[in-house]
DNA sequence: AGCACGCCGACT
DNA sequence: GTCGGCGTGCTC
């Protein structure tokens, strides 16, 4: 007998169940089975399978699923993350598991034994499922869902189980989408033969017959069903026919869904590398061909010839006969980048994403698995695409906060899981980037990283942008109250002149950021979020941009009836009514999350951004992101000091972030650019090191905050997070869970905070206690806790806001 | 996740 | 006195 260790789809718990392995049954460790868990069947990964179960009485395994295994090296990177993050195990494991494939069971429902008078007592809806399922013989969930609500059926359906009236069964499956497949009609004898046939019983002429054969003669002997159809008529009754009289063979073939790969781009010429992308890309080359594990940082400004070196990585690991996994923080950013690979790697790439069809998801994901095409462009997810043998980890833009899982679990970082895969493969990481993550950063100042550097951009666009920093406080001395200063006003202007475009960058969304009753100071907040109300002009309502709950405008503050209320902050759209009142003939396009959103996509608004449709581009952090404008030659930053109060150790970065990305909008065609920063706060570093463009001045101010104030990269940081709708409960569950973290404490570097309110206190009707745990191995300490439902443990969060 | 067990309010 | 609310704990 052996027995399985499985880690089953529970939501708690990171240990694994044993169960007994059936005699003709074969396992490995790695394979999906399902078994009995509770009272239901459930997913699970077989872990390890030995000859001795740690359980009394295991259950046996109910059936393995033969259509994809885990490897070990992912088994091991699954219980890397589930360590690492505190997540379930099944949760990291099921990262690896093709898209679409079913977690539950299916779940029908048969008519039972009916027992004496058991049906006494049934209401209208029980009496009908009960008729339906003698009528048909069974009730599936499809039928189920006709009975009306959910929750008054599946009470309705426990009801009749409990005395028997109906059984419940489960039925394992597999994958929701199946593959498209198409009838394939080969002739079977030869040309010239089918007309002499004698020995062929007698039968009715059939010209449709007649012109299958013929036309499959003339195509070289074998068509689709469906060309048949088009070219010449052919039925599917035709074709079986044939198929009887032994004159074709019929058989289904795979097609697959149109993929990105199929496209053609370009056309993108292999460029000469510059001697400093020759230096950087050596060391990577060399390691690719070892196929020794390395972690890099590609490190060099917009423009600088990034993307071309991850070409150059990834054709040196192909040529090894490896794959290559190429993450970008968003698809929707990522359009060139993917173009690029596409072009040189034709058709050899896939693209996995969410926004694909389920179709579409599964044919990339088997194209990967087959080993049709060998470099994988996508987002995190992308990481567990069913590559044989990495050779190669990319993450372009490797600071972007989007690389962090944060709202399920497991709440892992791309980077550190790619790091794991890239060990256990023996495959080299780049991690590229021209404003670093300051922890990546420090790793490379302390050699665990190799640091790449591609000091200047590539010839024909040498110069960054001139910055100009403006004090507002000064404005205001000069009492100009307008959003802009003398100095943006006049570079709009003269720009406009010139006939070049204009990026005004604005972090924040909406007109006002908030509305506030001018007599009693009310500020409308969302109910259920404690998050203020953003002013929409456009539709004239308050938006909560965290839940989307929205309210009409009041004409009255609704505590002290009077209606003189007050719009406060700057949103784009009141940037756009400023420009338009400044400069009535431009062409103002606002470019934000509600805009992109309507336009379907963005592709539009680049459309007419580039063909030179609009003079003014007015946007939030999507502008700063990604897009290519060559046209625009000034920027503008609103207001360079918003976000810069955030009570979060990384808010600093993250504006240093947005202001450099900002800046690097300008100038991408001949022109330099010139960017105006807009700021209350001239002499902030990060203000001062963003106009500078210089990443080593804000990183040495940085490190230096972060080492005194005990943050990362000096410490790890776990978060912990309480919710619950009642305010009272939820802060004495933090306050417990405090008093529990100070008794265990052993190791002094260990640093607590709170219980304290979270930023966003209350969150869709929940109020939100949160704890920190700060040191070198936090999550030591914080597995032995006893966290009930409720709690939210993200380790190494991307804020602690 | 589901399901059972167990302890406090509105009914016979 | 009981029916049932959902808090808590377990599932090999």
């Amino acid at each position: 007998m052996s027995y399985a260790e499985v880690a089953v789809d529970a939501p708690a718990g990171r240990h694994t169940y044993s169960y007994s392995v059936p005699h003709g049954i074969d396992i490995r460790a790695g394979q999906l089975v399902w078994v009995p868990f509770g009272a239901r069947t459930a997913r699970g990964v077989v872990v390890s399978v030995q000859d001795y179960s740690p359980h009394d009485n295991p259950k046996p395994v109910i059936s393995v699923s033969t259509e994809y295994a885990l490897s070990p090296g992912q088994l091991e990177v699954g219980s890397f993350i589930s360590t690492r993050y505190l997540s379930p195990l099944y949760a990291a494991l099921a990262l690896f598991l093709p898209p679409g494939i079913e977690r539950t069971p299916a779940v029908f429902y048969e008519p039972g034994t009916d027992p004496e008078g058991a049906d006494a007592g049934m209401d209208r809806m029980q009496f009908e499922l009960l008729s339906a399922a003698r009528q048909r013989g069974r009730l599936d969930a499809r039928t189920l869902r006709s009975f009306g609500r959910e929750a008054r059926v599946r009470r309705a359906l426990d009801e009749l189980v409990g005395v028997g009236l109906l059984v419940r069964r489960e039925m394992p499956r597999e994958r929701r989408v199946p593959p498209r497949t198409e009838l394939v009609a080969t002739l079977r004898m030869a040309i010239g033969e089918s007309s002499s046939s004698e020995r062929a019983p007698r039968r009715r002429k059939s010209p449709v017959q007649d012109r299958i054969i013929a036309h499959l003669a003339s195509v070289g002997g074998a068509a689709s069903a469906s060309e048949l159809r088009q070219a010449v008529g052919a039925t599917a009754v035709a074709l079986r026919a044939l198929e009887t009289r032994g004159m074709v063979d019929l058989h289904e073939r795979r097609i697959w869904r149109e993929t990105i790969a199929a496209r053609e781009f370009g056309p993108y010429p292999v460029p000469l590398l510059t001697p400093a992308q020759s230096d950087a890309l050596g060391p990577l080359l060399q390691d690719i061909a070892g196929g020794t594990f390395s972690e890099n940082l590609l490190f060099g400004v917009t423009g600088s010839g990034k993307t071309e070196l991850y070409l150059r990585a990834t054709q040196m690991a192909l040529d090894r006969g490896r794959q290559v996994v190429c993450l970008v923080p968003e698809i929707s950013l990522a359009a060139q980048t993917v173009e690029r690979f596409v072009a040189r790697f034709a058709g050899r790439v896939s693209l996995l994403h969410s926004g694909l069809t389920p179709g579409q998801q599964r044919d990339e994901w088997d194209r990967v698995l087959r080993g049709d095409s060998d470099v994988v462009i996508g987002p995190r997810s992308a990481l567990f695409a069913p590559v044989a043998h990495l050779g190669l980890v990319i993450l372009d833009e490797e600071h972007e906060w989007t690389y962090k899982q944060d709202d399920v679990v497991p709440r892992y970082h791309a980077r550190d899981v790619a790091r794991e895969l890239a060990r256990v493969n023996g495959a080299v990481m780049v991690l590229g980037s021209a404003t670093p993550d300051v922890d990546t950063f420090h790793r490379a100042e302390t050699g665990d990283v190799r640091l790449l550097e591609l000091p200047t951009r590539i010839s024909g666009r040498a110069c960054l942008p001139s910055v100009e920093v403006v004090n507002m406080r000064n404005e205001l001395l000069h009492g100009n109250t307008s959003l802009f200063s003398r100095a943006l006003s006049t570079a709009i202007g003269e720009t406009l002149t010139c006939g070049g475009q204009v990026l005004l960058f604005l972090n924040r969304r909406g007109t006002a950021t908030l509305v506030q009753c001018r007599r009693c100071a009310y500020v409308f907040l969302c109910p259920r979020c404690s998050v203020a109300l953003a002013y929409h002009a456009g539709r004239c309502s308050l938006l909560c941009h965290r839940c989307g709950y929205s309210l009409r405008i009041p004409e009255r503050c609704p505590q002290c009836r009077r209606s003189r209320l007050r719009y406060v902050g700057v949103g784009t759209q009141r940037i756009v009514d400023e420009v338009h009142m400044l400069h009535p003939d431009a062409r103002v396009i606002r470019w934000d999350s509600d805009i992109s959103a309507k336009t379907r996509g963005e592709s539009g608004l680049q459309d007419a951004v580039r063909s030179g449709q609009a003079d003014i581009i007015v946007g939030t952090q999507m502008v700063a992101k990604g897009h290519d404008f060559p046209g625009v030659t000034l920027v503008g930053v609103v207001s360079a000091d918003v976000g810069l109060d955030v009570p979060d150790y990384r808010a600093s970065e993250r504006v240093f972030q947005l202001l450099s990305q900002s800046a690097g909008r300008a100038g991408r065609g001949i022109d330099p650019g010139h960017v105006v920063m807009q700021t209350y706060v001239p002499d902030n570093y990060v203000v001062r090191a963003a106009a500078a463009h210089d990443y080593r001045v804000f990183y040495d101010a940085e490190i230096q905050y972060r080492r005194d104030a005990y943050y990362p990269p000096y410490c790890t940081i776990v978060r912990l997070l309480y919710a619950h709708v009642r305010e009272d409960q939820a802060r004495r569950e933090a306050e417990r869970v405090r008093r529990d973290l100070d008794n265990r404490i052993a190791s002094p570097d260990l640093r607590i905070t709170g219980p304290a309110p979270a930023y966003v206190y209350r969150l869709r009707g929940r109020y939100r206690w949160q704890l920190t745990v700060r040191g070198l191995r936090p999550v030591e300490l914080v597995e032995r806790l006893d966290l009930p439902r409720g709690w939210i443990v993200d380790v190494a969060p991307a804020s602690v806001a």
